[in-house]
DNA sequence: CACTACTTACCGATCGTTCAGTAAAACTAT
DNA sequence: ATAGTTTTACTGAACGATCGGTAAGTAGTG
């Protein structure tokens, strides 16, 4: 039989502890090891054995503290998916002309995607191979669809350019959003704040100086 | 309850074929399929079973054709690679004035992109897992920073704005573009022509109407 | 016959996962 | 305070499945 009771999230004795009786790591720990190996290697590629190697302890161990792979990366998902959807709830996705609400809901996305990056970077490398991916990719998608009707709105009161279609536009101010994962180290010079001003000016104004 | 398979192949031999002794397919067949099939479960998830399963044959037939899975890689990552690169060896991308050189490169990369959409999809998507993949993508990063250096040069020629990072920009605009496979669908009401422009006026000009 | 294009059968390695056993800490009763 | 019990956190070995790849044999063709 298999314990479903989850161990409560004993925090990791800080001091030297003995061999065994009191926890090394717990799930967050091999969480945050896992979302990395996971965004080093791809998750298939990835193997329990490593995430136990990277942890300095062996397999079993870690399926003490941990019900399977899949439920490795479902949790990943979730704080992922979790972080942005949190965006839209908040007062500035709701409230005002729908270019500044649009204005927040990308800043809001570049913040979240720096905070939680191995997280978010994981959420958009998803195939869809098995159930929990599609239903995270349906989550995303839902996501996408909500900043495209701000966009949509945006349009309809004149703020954004009507000679583009929307869909193409929303895509194309996805793929730039995203691609912050693929290159964005924090601890650079480049600030998150600063990240989220740029990105939000080249969309809006473009690549030509200001003043044309 | 797997995916369907394609069970008839195009024979690359125009005489007629038997059910055996001659041949159902060859490597560029196999290399289609292949391809397809990384993208869609990821290389490492893929196994040679389901590419012959595709395909209609064993896996012992397939390794008549190909030397191995890796090759299979290395021969679609050239086949992205090589046109990327070929790009920047035409006129357009040497001569006249920087900013044309560039608009001329993203607009080259958009086609190359489109017409080799599995190939440079495979492409952006690596992780580096392998000796091939880490040389794919250093030739990937040199083309970048080629890219990188004509937006520098039209910075200085005092086309572009100057206010946000040369590196952050160029990233930025390469997110955009290499975004495209994720969600572009051939054969659609957006021709590749049109999505050249799209993305070349959204890139230059930004979301804001054009006359502010 | 030789050659091509396969077939069936199989190999060793690795995968995610499970299980029985165990040492030490924590709790309880005296 | 101490003995006994339970719980916690692990170890080491092994499981069945699947992986990429190979060996050996063979039907059809020139």
């Amino acid at each position: 039989m298999k314990h479903e009771a989850t161990p409560e999230t004993q925090a990791p004795t800080g001091g030297g502890n003995g061999r065994s009786g009191r926890a090394a790591y717990d799930l967050p720990a091999v969480l945050d090891i896992a979302v990395v190996a996971f965004n080093d290697y791809g998750y298939d590629a990835t193997s329990m054995g490593l995430l136990a190697e990277r942890l300095g302890t062996s397999k079993s161990a870690v399926y003490y503290h941990v019900s399977g792979k899949e439920d490795l990366l479902r949790l990943a998902l979730e704080r992922a998916l979790g972080g942005l959807e949190g965006i839209l709830t908040l007062p500035g996705a709701i409230e005002g002309p729908a270019e500044d609400r649009l204005r927040f809901v990308l800043r809001g996305a570049v913040q979240v995607l720096v905070d939680d990056l191995p997280y978010v970077t994981l959420l958009l490398r998803l195939r869809g191979n098995t159930e929990i991916e599609r239903n995270a990719l349906e989550r995303r998608r839902a996501f996408d669809h909500q900043v495209a009707q701000l966009v949509d709105q945006a349009r309809a009161d004149g703020s954004l350019r009507a000679d583009v279609d929307s869909r193409t536009i929303t895509l194309l101010l996805f793929g730039m959003i995203n691609s912050i994962v693929e290159w964005y180290k924090p601890g650079g010079a480049l600030t998150p704040a600063q990240l989220a001003d740029d990105v939000i000016s080249v969309a809006f104004d473009g690549l030509h100086r200001p003043t044309a």
